[in-house]
DNA sequence: TCACTTAGTGTCAAATGAACACTATGAAAA
DNA sequence: TTTTCATAGTGTTCATTTGACACTAAGTGA
């Protein structure tokens, strides 16, 4: 990758972007090739995706084009949630031989500011990178070590959504369009690492008036059908429901 | 001010530092004087206090230095909330004059990476800046059009604050050591712009944990003088409380 | 038709939330 | 010395929400 004139050396945004699937969340990463790596096992290792941010956009506008390069998808949910710029953020060797093959001035400091993505991981079709970046879903339970500091970015994007889908109803952003309650209990519980309770969540799902019921059911499964529901975007959107009660057992609360 | 050869010319950190005085919440605003100002109206204006981040610090270190340089504290409440980046957020006519005056490269393009600061405003001695600065506590009410987008993140910064204090015990960091409840409730009703029920206000934070009564009471007020608490802040960080609840009315929630 | 798998449903007890008004204590004024 | 004034401090009741818990329903495939 060469570098345009028109990126700023010292600032760059990283999107962890997450996916779900098969029961299980994954991150979109990607492989990269460093040029004259010592051994065979040392020449490829995974990284967040992320570039430099240009001099004529702003932060969130870089965060949607490194996404929109990566999987041609626009109009995805995308949100800062921390910076990061430890001045050693960049040191390690092969991170540095990387740099070496990439960037005009490779020792300069990049602070980075992080984003976090949501996508419904069957709708996103990953295009071969610009670069010939190969990208790839990886679970997060088998997630190597990264780039940098990518693996406290991602630690940190995990932490983040966990607490969000608890106060947003941002968690249908990983989903399908149409979604059984099983589907949505899975990715909550995958995501906050706890069992649920089938009839409690699916109480608390339906009194926040989020999701609507369609009449359409599975077909061709092996046991009864499960409902389809759909995320109430539009009513979300537009603030129709003014609070909406997502919480679980035990979080923080002060007053009435 | 000259510029170190250490700074990094492309990324900063602002810091919004909140006090409460007099049943009001304040910033901590620098004045800065415009050179060659056109008209006297114009020669100086208020900006949050804030620098260029040096080489070998990280962004918590330079924002914690910039607070110890303006108030000889240590050891704050203080933490990143945002950052920012428009293209456009050092382009108006004030700001590129001061910016001529006070950097090496004055048109580079700064991103910034703002922390909310929360201190008691009767224990920060202001220390005259290194530069002349001179600081000054302004009521949330009466801030100005300040530098930069300066008041974009210092609004930023009111509602990071307003969500805080309802899932974390930290409105205590802009208290004095003891407070009574009433001084504890009146903060929290002047940040989240709303009254709230003094019996069940009480009941909560007791209930809660995080203060203790000491046996000692105000003295020389002209009425039933009040029990002083202090924040149980050992106890606290310790984690031996596990979970408190702080929540208002209204908010979120999903689960159980 | 039976076995298997996942969907879907209701109740009760406990905890929490919200609304609400009067007495207590001190200083200062009369 | 009594009264006035200001703020502190205190409990109850009802409505809502939470959390625990177990069985029947519907479809496929053997």
């Amino acid at each position: 990758m060469s570098v345009s004139p028109s990126l700023n050396p010292h600032v760059s945004v990283d999107c962890v972007i997450f996916g779900f699937s098969k029961e299980t969340l994954r991150l979109l990463l990607i492989r990269r090739t460093v040029p004259n790596a010592i051994t065979e096992l040392d020449d490829s290792y995974y990284a967040l995706p992320g570039d430099l941010v240009k001099d004529d956009e702003n932060l969130d506008e870089a965060a949607a084009r490194v996404l929109k390069e990566l999987t041609g998808l626009t109009g995805i949910f995308l949100q800062q949630f921390q910076a990061f710029g430890d001045p050693l953020r960049i040191a390690k060797a092969k991170d540095r031989a990387w740099l070496q093959g990439v960037r005009q001035d490779p020792d300069a400091r990049v602070i980075t500011v992080a984003y976090m993505a949501l996508i419904d991981s069957n709708k996103g079709q990953i295009q071969p990178g610009s670069f010939s970046k190969e990208a790839v879903w990886l679970p997060i339970a088998e997630i190597p070590e990264l780039a940098f500091d990518h693996n406290d970015i991602s630690e940190g994007a995990l932490l983040a959504l966990r607490e969000k889908i608890q106060i947003q109803p941002i968690a249908f952003e990983l989903l399908p369009e149409k979604f059984t309650m099983s589907d949505l209990q899975g990715l909550y519980e995958t995501i906050l690492e706890r069992d649920l309770d089938k009839r409690n969540f699916r109480r608390k799902m339906l009194n926040s008036g989020v999701i609507t019921a369609l009449p359409e059911k599975q077909h061709g499964v092996s046991n009864k059908p499960a409902r389809y529901y759909v995320f109430n975007r539009n009513l979300v959107e537009s603030g129709g429901l003014g609070f909406v009660n997502l919480k679980m057992e035990g979080s923080f609360t002060l007053f009435s």
